[in-house]
RNA sequence: GCCGCUGUAGCUCAGCUGGUAGAGCACAUCAUUCGUAAUGAUGGGGUCGGGGGUUCGAAUCCCUUCAGCGGCACCA
């Protein structure tokens, strides 16, 4: 037999036959590292156990003290015991596939009934039980034709779809966990009682379809989260409370920022405390974009069909628009217009205006364009998922030359812009082109290499995304990530060939003759609606002062205070503050925790002391403390920080 | 759009096997002028998402429809 050698992370190697197992290799080195062996690190794969190796590799054996290699398998083998509990308790019932995810696994079953929350329980009983016997697992690689006739006879179609889904090179493993058996890549753990038993919960029971193809049959789905002990699935838990407190739509309702309602489902009705944040917000955008050379624009909402047809969208999207017809009674003709899901074809009829030189590109056009998509209902989710919404849009139109220096200029405008609303840090995906798509392969060749040297001489890391593109380009998508991890999609920069193709756009060169510019699409926010509520839930109601709708309330402890506490208020609204009085009859105790909970960031209480001295006492939200300030200072202080941040 | 769940006062929620609805908070009135997260008393308020049906009788059962929630699919 031939020998290989092994080269450990420490350095050293050993010589050992070819064909030995990494359970194995840990029983040669020590009995305690044998039993605490979950697999093996061999050449940077995953591997099992169980599985020989055939060459020369470096190899690190696993425990449970490596991170991402226990969760990986604690998750992966609990969704296989998941799925021998549920056969267990509910023998009918077919598997599919059991992946894991986020945080936890899932695994989708073929089942008539929908699994109910109590099942939940008798299932997590059954897999218990299932660690707690300490069951070895095992597996073995069959051929093709022996895992088909398996499945035929053991009557589970999906695993047969599976089977042919798998490209012919692969090996096919079966594993067995006890006596249950399912087809899987693996790796696995060495036995059941591996898995903690005390660090895993079922989570939810949903529906999926087939391969998440909307078009094949929906299966049942359970998921559960899991973690290497008690503690990390505690915290996991702690998250998700924190998630919920932080909910956009739980804390609209308290600091009344908007509502929605039955008659107009998917938009918003903004209160006035809402709508201070949203127009702070454009006031802030409008200002910035003219600093960043943009001209503003604004465009119809009902738009002839005709222009839909023009630029694609009515093939790809009507289902998704807003149709309005008027018929022969009130027109001359019937005409079917939409309402505009989007502004690009507008903004391309702007270009087409008079004749536009070279001279005139880049010309960057922005629009804080209103949009109605008739979103699926499903899809719809508070104000972050809408059917009526404003994005902070724009589009340049230009030279190829240019879309580098464009690409550039952008990211520096969304970084300072993201910097001032409080994200620090983004990541960005560069997106290729997708399979449903216009244009032809060559102009895709060169418009992703166009924008791939722009994203890569601005320095900025980024990753790619294939297939993600939109139908008319490549794109660039910038993610933030918010105070508790959570990754949100906004920005998005988008070089469209296409549309100025489609919609006759051109553009008079240096030689006299016509050219096609480019166009790209261009949105730093995304949608008003949607990043406001980002910002609520990244700062959990507790927005920047600048940002906060009601800035300062000024509380008045005893009514001889009432004249002073106008005076206070008259002066921080002259130094541009939104301050309002609280001079009702109760008790300061009172109005502290009920501006509190407005979340307020500064209250300022006025008594006798107050009065006589012509102070303030400051208290900021969440602060025990409180400072006494002169009228003077805490206006110019609080003036200053109402200020938004391009302006200081 | 698909699967499941939910829909009772402004908010959060109770209401068992059908017999014309209840709590806390909020609100109003009165008293209290009280120094940093709820002062006390009294009172008003809903016909139970909409429509239809079963029944002597329905918030409670059935059908249908709308909306919301959790996933899936979608996201120009």
């Amino acid at each position: 037999m031939s020998q290989i050698t092994l080269t450990f992370p420490d350095g050293n190697s050993r010589d050992v036959p070819a064909g030995i197992t990494p359970g194995e290799v840990a029983a040669d080195i020590s009995k305690s590292l044998s039993k605490k062996a979950i697999s093996a690190t061999v050449n940077g794969e995953h591997f099992d156990l169980a599985w020989p190796i055939e060459a020369d590799a470096s190899i690190a054996i696993n425990t449970m003290q490596d991170e991402a290699p226990a969760l990986e398998l604690i998750r992966h083998d609990l969704a296989h015991v998941m799925a021998r509990a549920v056969q267990t308790v509910f023998p009918d019932v077919k598997v599919t596939i059991g992946p894991v995810r986020d945080f936890g696994w899932f695994y989708d079953f073929d089942r008539q009934e929908p699994f109910t929350p109590e099942d939940l329980g008798a299932i997590e009983a059954e897999m218990k039980k299932i660690i707690n016997a300490r069951d070895p697992v095992r597996t073995e690689i069959w051929d093709r034709d022996r895992v088909r006739q398996h499945y035929t006879d053991t009557d589970e179609p999906y695993k047969i779809e599976l089977l042919d889904r798998i490209p012919g090179d692969e090996p096919i493993r079966m594993y067995w966990h006890g006596d249950w058996q399912d087809m899987c890549r693996g790796p696995h753990l060495q036995h059941t009682g591996q898995i903690p038993a005390d660090a895993f919960k079922l989570t939810r029971v949903s529906s999926a379809y087939w391969l998440g193809d909307n078009t094949r049959p929906q299966l049942q789905r359970i998921y559960g989260v899991a973690f290497r002990n008690r503690d990390d699935l505690k915290k996991h838990q702690q998250f998700l409370e924190e998630a919920e407190a932080r909910d956009h739509r739980r804390l609209g309702r308290e600091m009344d920022l908007y509502h929605m309602q039955e008659e107009a489902p998917g938009q918003v009705f903004w209160h006035p405390n809402g709508w201070t944040i949203y127009t702070t917000l454009q006031d802030y955008m409008r200002r910035r974009q003219r600093a960043g050379g943009y001209v503003e624009v604004n465009t119809p909402q009902v738009v002839d069909r005709k222009l839909w047809e023009a630029s694609g969208h009515w093939d790809k999207y009507q289902d998704h628009m807003f149709i309005v017809e008027v018929d022969e009674e009130h027109a001359r003709e019937k005409a079917i217009n939409a309402l505009k899901p989007m502004n690009c074809p507008c903004h391309v009829q702007i270009f087409n205006q008079g004749l536009k030189s070279y001279r005139d590109l880049p010309l960057r056009m922005a629009e804080f364009g209103s949009c109605a998509r008739y979103e699926p209902s499903g899809a719809l989710h508070g104000i972050m998922r809408v059917r009526g919404f404003t994005q902070d849009d724009g589009h340049i139109f230009c030279t190829e030359d240019q879309i580098q220096d464009e690409c550039a200029k952008f990211i520096a405008f969304l970084t300072e812009t993201y910097a001032d609303l409080g994200f620090e840090s983004f990541d960005i995906a560069f997106a290729t082109r997708p399979e449903k798509r216009v244009g032809s392969d060559e102009s895709w060749d060169h418009v992703e290499g166009a924008l791939e040297a722009a994203i890569k001489s601005t320095g900025n890391p980024y990753r790619v995304e294939e297939g993600d593109g939109s139908f008319y380009g490549p794109k660039l998508d910038f993610y933030l990530t918010d105070a508790i991890g959570r990754v949100w999609q906004c920005g998005t920069f988008q070089v469209d060939p296409n549309l100025p193709e489609r919609l006759g756009a051109t553009y008079i060169g240096e030689d006299s003759g016509k050219h096609r510019p480019y166009m790209l699409h261009r949105a730093t926010l995304g949608s008003f609606e949607r990043f406001i509520g980002i910002l609520i839930e990244n700062s959990a109601g507790r927005l920047p002062f600048w940002l906060a709708p009601q800035q300062v309330v000024v509380a008045s402890i005893v009514s001889e205070a009432d004249d002073y506490v106008h005076e206070v208020v008259a002066a921080l609204t002259k130094a541009g503050v939104r301050a309002s009085a609280d001079i009702r009859n109760e008790k300061i105790n009172y109005k502290v925790r009920e501006h509190s909970l407005a979340k307020v960031p500064v209250i300022l209480a006025i008594g006798r002391k107050e009065v006589e001295d012509r102070t303030v006492t400051l208290r900021r939200l969440g602060e025990k403390t409180t400072q006494v300030i002169e009228l003077d200072t805490v206006t110019a202080d609080l003036g200053m920080e109402a200020t938004a941040p391009d302006l200081r």
